[in-house]
RNA sequence: GCGGAUGUGGCGGAAUUGGCAGACGCGCUGGAUUCAGGUUCCAGUGGUAGCAAUACUGUAUGGGUUCAAGUCCCUUCAUCCGCACCA
């Protein structure tokens, strides 16, 4: 079979597609009684610059995967989609005076010419694009579910803005302070924005996270994100006020070191109290300069602890009436807990270092520490603190102290989350518009379900408004309309959804794509729900996957889907990094193109070496002269029907020991080593110098996941039965993966003295007899007493000698 | 600071329950084929010493457990990722 594999690559692609062997029968369709297996791999944001190898790495795992199933009898569906809508689409078509569906449409194209140039063994038939009114409706459908059930809202608040971008930002998509689309400084404005009430479902996106199987990192980031604390909420009297100052803290044990309360800058009491505050003015200095930085400035800079004593104002504290002073600063935020703290200067670094600084008083409640020195955060013997002294186990004072707060009327047990709700709008053109209704009698109105779609209006300029409103808001036919409740002129809102809308619930869309009634039929649903096995990036764990989630569990709570938790499995693939050992990009110029390695190599190549350059789960540099050994090993391998042979013992059981490993090793990823064992087994093969029909039929189908192509060659050309990629998955017999005569170590005192073959399973006495005829071992054993052999069946044989 | 990981040849990376470290590939060296470059084929390839058999040494660091440690325990260091004044 001597050809250049890319001729012979269209002609496999056109038959598959011709043939729709790919295509996922659903429930009541022949094949559906199969077992179902849904793999999902993240369907990318179709930007102008194509793919990049990145891509094909993301897909090729469970490409593998998915074709190796369907080879073992399930009924596979691994569906393919487009994320479009977004700001670089938007940005181009600013730049450029396209229209941003007509690039959107030329990306998409561009993105499906080069997914099917590799190959990939996706459902073309169940394609989803996000900005497909079709498929839009349904998201706006969603979003109503929220608003009727309370989960959407309207709040003004601080809010990361980015003034490149003209948008607002989920703290999600500006971790570090940078913009994650643009990746210039945001900054924090107060803006009038959508929320979405995320939080109401902390506890259950962490309680699911126990029953599904996540990569263990995955997990640990969701937890982290998600950022549980429990703790308590206690109340301090103002003194001489008829007013209470609302603390959490995770340690109420502490009470008895607390010295003094801290305040967030932008505290409402603070203006509430401001007559009785002598020194307001350096107070508002203080929170002018505040409020200068970015929340990322507050909260990156290590520096030192800067805030300002409140006179007039001073707390009770509930536990033994002293009366402590209260300061502002701005290392407590209004954003988390209750925007004031308890400061333990005694046991908490940070309070330890205001306290330093201001010179307040330092109690120490917790033995073990030299609290001059620092603040001693361990554990310890209670001490100073009353009713608590002598505790030394942290949970008996905590749960000892919440009792006593309860007790007093003066606090209670509480809980705290890191995540915050989510900010769910853009003020920008190419995204789902939210179907609301702004009426002055009315209020907030929803669009009624019937009237969705609300299509995005047609408009040719779509740069931002100045104010960093909306270009919708200069389409007035768009803006003006009746409310749905009073029919009152009213006005439509002109914010569309972020971008992680769509992407929120695409994978239940790919179960019933072209259900014009319904999101997805429930029978669909059922039979496809959940996601067997979900890979993607690490980028998105916090983000799509916990807004995915979050969206899911909301459907699930209404009855909308049959399970709880969408993805059963989920694993992530590491980076593709430049030949150069960097991130691949743009302004690098290290970015590989997989159209150029197809035009070189070969789709087979270009996906058989993206699995083969290391474990799949960790970054790895481009390495092209790697990919050309790659290339010899499919050469190899397609000259084998000119090497036809009687059949082999040795090989034969080469072959199945081959098999039982990539089996085994496709399940657990380990694509690298599944390869290396292939190239091992066709080293045999040379070394023998031919191989049986029926040796060579099982090679080509356990080889068919990764290289396709060249495996249908050849099946049609050993006159195979239909197609290879529809074939049996081989199996192998166990008894043939075992070796009668093995190769056993020997050992003398720990080190390696020569080896011996034995049969497998000998005694140790056959073995020692063995080993009495290995001259060299025997010569290292030379004038020395043997004290003790250990003999491992079938491992290894030492001899301890002195 | 907190959380998660990782550390093995010149490079990417392999090594069930502790049981022959370096599979497989790249690169490199030598040879064959070729006018030549490329390709292909054969042999070699952790380090040091030796013509060689062989010996010693070797999985970031230092210690420990064990007949036996890349693997288990403790120490130190380095790198990467996530979160970060979260009370």
């Amino acid at each position: 079979m001597k050809h250049e594999f890319k001729n012979i690559e269209q002609k496999w692609q056109d038959k598959w597609d011709e043939a729709k062997i790919f295509e996922a029968k659903d429930p009541g369709e022949a094949g559906s009684e199969k077992q179902k297996f849904f793999a999902l791999v993240e369907f990318p944001y179709p930007s102008g610059a194509g793919m990049h190898v990145g891509h094909i790495k993301a897909y090729s795992g469970l490409e593998v995967i998915s074709r190796k199933k369907r080879m073992e009898g399930y009924n596979v569906m691994f569906p393919m989609g487009f994320d479009a809508f977004g700001l670089p689409t938007e940005n181009y078509a600013i730049k450029t005076g396209m229209h941003p569906r007509a690039v959107t449409d030329k990306n998409i194209e561009k993105f499906t010419g080069q997914l099917k140039r590799v190959g990939f063994a996706f459902d073309w038939s169940r394609v989803v694009d996000t900005t497909d009114v079709d498929y839009y409706k349904w998201t706006q459908w969603i979003f109503l579910k929220m608003f009727e059930n309370g989960l959407v809202f309207r709040d003004t608040a601080l809010v990361n803005y980015c003034p490149e971008c003209k948008v607002v930002l989920s703290n999600e998509d500006s971790q570090g302070g940078k913009c994650d689309i643009c990746h210039n400084d945001i900054v924090q404005k107060s803006k009038d924005v959508w929320y979405l009430r995320i939080t109401e479902y902390a506890d259950k996106l962490l309680n699911g996270l126990e029953e599904v199987d996540y990569l263990p990192n995955i997990k640990q980031q969701q937890v982290n994100w998600i950022g549980k604390s429990e703790g308590a909420f206690v109340n301090f009297a103002l003194a001489n006020k008829d007013e209470t100052l609302r603390i959490y803290t995770t340690r109420p044990d502490t009470l008895f070191g607390v010295t003094f309360m801290v305040m967030a800058p932008e505290h409402p009491l603070i203006d509430k109290y401001a007559s009785g505050i002598s020194n307001m003015e350096e107070i508002e200095n203080y929170r002018a300069e505040c409020a200068k930085k970015t929340e990322f400035e507050r909260t990156q800079l290590v520096k030192e602890k800067t805030g300002v004593k409140i006179n007039g104002l001073s707390a009770i504290n509930p536990i033994n009436n002293k009366e402590i002073p209260i300061y502002i600063a701005d290392y407590v935020m209004m954003g988390y807990g209750t925007g004031a703290i308890m400061a333990v200067p005694a046991h908490d670094g940070r309070d330890w270092e205001f306290a330093k600084k201001f010179g307040i008083d330092i109690i120490e409640v917790i033995k073990g520490g030299n609290i001059e020195e620092e603040a001693y955060t361990g554990d310890g013997e209670m001490v100073n603190s009353g009713f608590l002294n002598g505790f030394t186990n942290k949970k008996d004072s905590i749960r000892r102290a919440i009792d006593e707060l309860q007790t007093l009327g003066v606090g209670e047990g509480g809980v705290q989350y890191k995540m915050k709700d989510w900010a769910f709008n853009r003020q920008r053109y190419w995204g789902e518009p939210i179907p609301i209704v702004h009426c002055e009698k009315c209020g907030m109105v929803a669009v009624p379900y019937d009237e969705l779609p609300l299509r995005l209006p047609d408009m040719d300029e779509f740069a931002p408004g100045q104010g960093g409103e909306s270009p919708l808001a200069r389409i007035e036919s768009y803006v003006n309309c009746k409310c749905p409740k009073c029919g009152a002129d009213a006005k439509r809102e002109t914010d569309t959804m972020p971008q992680w809308a769509g992407s929120s619930w695409y994978f239940l869309r790919y179960c019933d794509p072209h259900n014009s009634d319904f999101f997805a039929s429930e029978e669909k649903l059922k039979y496809w729900m959940p996601i067997d096995w979900y890979n993607g990036g690490m980028e998105h764990v916090t983000r799509h996957m916990i807004y995915s989630r979050f969206w899911h569990k909301f459907l699930y709570d209404l009855g909308l889907v049959p399970v709880a938790e969408p993805y059963a499995k989920r694993t992530a693939q590491g980076l593709i990094l430049g030949p150069d050992g960097e991130k691949m990009s743009k302004s690098k110029g290290n970015v590989v193109d997989p159209n150029d390695v197809v035009d070189e190599y070969g789709a087979d190549v270009l996906r058989t070496y993206t699995l083969f350059m290391g474990d799949y789960a960790s970054a790895a540099p481009w390495s092209q002269s790697s990919v050309r050994g790659c290339k010899r090993f499919l050469e190899r391998f397609a000259a084998l029907d000119e090497m036809l042979g009687e059949k082999n013992d040795t090989l034969v059981r080469s072959l199945h020991k081959t098999i039982k490993k990539v089996t085994s090793d496709i399940d657990g990823m380990k694509f690298n080593t599944a390869i290396a064992a292939m190239m091992s087994f066709l080293n045999d093969v040379y070394a023998v110098g031919s191989i049986d029909k029926e040796s060579l039929l099982a090679l080509t189908r356990i080889l068919c996941p990764f290289a396709p192509h060249i495996c249908e060659e050849m099946w049609e050309s050993l006159g195979g039965n239909g197609f290879c990629s529809l074939a049996k998955w081989p199996e192998y017999d166990e008894a043939l993966t075992i070796d009668n005569e093995i190769e056993i170590a020997v050992q003398v005192c720990g080190k390696l003295k020569g080896t011996v073959v034995i049969p497998k399973g000998a005694e140790e006495d056959a073995v020692w007899e063995i080993i009495n005829a290995n001259a060299s071992v025997m010569a290292s054993l030379d004038g020395k007493q043997i004290i003790k052999k250990i003999y491992i069946k079938d491992k290894i044989f030492n001899i301890v000698a002195k």
